[in-house]
Parts: C-alpha cells; sequence; structure tokens
DNA sequence: ATGACTAGCCGAGCTAGA
C-alpha cells in the first residue's frame, strides 16, 4: 500500500489541485498539514467520493493537520499529549487494520520555530520533546507505526542546496537537528533516507527568488518508522512533479510504498 | 541579476510560512 506526507498550504487553495493528485497516484492513505482550515469548513466531499474517509484536526487560518484513507478507521486521536494549554492544531493519529496486523499512522505538522531568539523556537523545541516523550510511549507497544509530515527539520547539510544559507536558522539549528536525531534513535527508519541519500532530493521550495527551477530546495517532510513497520517499506518517493502545476504547495507530496 | 512569493483573514495590509 502506498502512504503519502503532504504539506499542501491551504486546502482552500489547493482543493483541485489536492483532487488531481489523489487520482493520478491514488494513495491509500494520505497525510496532509497546513489544511488551514476549521473541520467544519474542511471541503471533503469530492476527496470522500474518490473512497477516502477524512478526519481532521484543524484550526482557523493557520496549521492543521488531515488523515485521508480508504481504509476505515478504527480510531483516531487530535492532538499531541503533554501540554493542555497549547491549541495549536498539529497532530492526528488513525489506527488501521491492515491485511498483515494493525498499523498506526501520525499526520504532524511541526513547528517552524523562527524566529530562534522569539518563544517560537523554545515552542518547536518544547514540542519535538512531547513528541519524543510520546514516541516513546507508543514504541513500547511494539506495533507498526508511522510518523509522517512537515517536520520543519532539515537533517543534514546535503539535506539543503546552501548551508550556510541555513546557518542558525530555526530549521537547520543544531538544538533542532539533535531533537530529530534522537527521535531517530529510538528506533526509527527515516523513509527517505534509507532508500536515497543522494544530495539535491527535496521536498520544499520557496516562491521566491525561483528557487524551483534552480532547484533551490531543502529536505523537510519525513516519514519516520518503527521497528514494525521499516521491514515493510519497499521504496520511498518524492513527487516532484506536482510543483510544476498550476498554483503548486511549496512543497511537494513524500510517499512509500509498504507491504501490508 | 543582491531577482522576493503565497494564503488567510477579509475587504487593507497585516501575520505566518521556511
Amino acid at each position: 500500500m502506498k502512504i503519502a506526507t503532504w504539506n499542501i498550504n491551504g486546502i482552500k487553495a489547493r482543493h483541485d489541485v489536492l483532487i488531481e493528485w489523489l487520482k493520478q497516484t491514488s494513495p491509500d492513505i494520505a497525510c496532509l498539514q497546513e489544511i488551514k482550515s476549521v473541520d467544519e469548513a474542511f471541503p471533503g466531499a469530492e476527496i470522500e467520493a474518490l473512497g477516502y474517509n477524512v478526519q481532521t484536526h484543524g484550526q482557523k487560518g493557520f496549521n492543521g493537520v488531515a488523515l485521508l484513507s480508504k481504509l476505515p478507521f478504527e480510531e483516531v486521536n487530535r492532538g499531541l499529549p503533554g501540554d493542555d494549554s497549547d491549541e495549536q492544531a498539529r497532530f492526528i493519529e488513525g489506527l488501521f487494520s491492515t491485511p498483515s496486523g494493525p498499523l498506526r499512522v501520525v499526520s504532524l505538522y511541526l513547528p517552524n520555530g523562527n524566529p530562534v531568539e522569539s518563544e517560537k523556537f523554545s515552542y518547536k523545541l518544547a514540542w519535538m520533546d512531547r513528541l519524543h516523550a510520546w514516541a516513546t510511549e507508543r514504541m513500547a507497544l511494539e506495533e507498526p507505526l508511522i510518523l509522517a509530515g512537515d517536520y520543519n527539520v532539515i537533517p543534514q547539510p546535503h539535506d539543503c542546496y546552501d548551508p550556510k544559507a541555513w546557518e542558525g536558522d530555526a530549521l537547520f539549528r543544531a538544538e533542532s537537528r539533535s531533537k530529530f536525531d534522537a527521535l531517530c534513535h529510538l528506533g526509527f527508519v527515516e523513509a527517505l533516507r534509507a532508500c536515497e541519500d543522494a544530495p539535491g532530493v527535496y521536498t520544499f521550495w520557496d516562491y521566491q527568488a525561483g528557487a524551483w527551477p534552480k532547484n533551490h530546495g531543502i529536505r523537510i517532510d519525513h516519514l519516520l518508522m518503527s521497528p514494525e513497520a521499516s521491514p515493510k517499506l519497499r521504496s520511498c518517493e518524492v513527487d516532484k512533479f506536482v510543483r510544476d502545476w498550476e498554483k503548486p504547495s511549496d512543497h511537494v507530496p513524500v510517499w512509500i510504498d509498504y507491504a501490508a
């Protein structure tokens, strides 16, 4: 089965592009980020008509995540545990039943964290600590688990076109990268890294300054697979072609072929 | 080329993204 993650940068602005991508690539599960919509306003009708069950965790104006699945949801959990005062919609977990057993899939939108002098950076780091704590608990279940989303972390220097240009940025700061590494070291396999570790493979290109045609991108959208899931990884691909469509998101989909 | 975009909220520029 095909499991994808994509920061769509607004469901209202990206609805038609999303529908076209679903028709062309037909993922079994799609993890969306930055839907920028409240749950009640999410335009799900055409998506459901393509055979998807839709679950969202949205908020007004920005953030917001969603799960689209051809499999029925056995369970849905909204919000990253660990801080009851956190009102930002950045996390949704679905539990599915596959031919080979249960599968948990998370769509997450990790905070950007810029500027680093602001409370936004401390919020990012605290959110990563909460994710680490939550993942530690989930790992104890010893189930196939996939954490997919926009991590807003450039893991390695060769995951961006110009490492010097990203020096000091919240996406590339040592604190962000080491927390991402620590998460991986719980036992996750980072899917694209495991399949393709060449430089120049990116998932985001800024709208500005001709970043896309010059391939001045960064790799910040990742799928992390638990030890029970990672042996079922067949391949991992980046759907770069959607960046050339009319009114594209600044991110492109990343997907895995999973032997469920 | 030291080149600056896009979405949402709204009905004008601001916030936010990365």
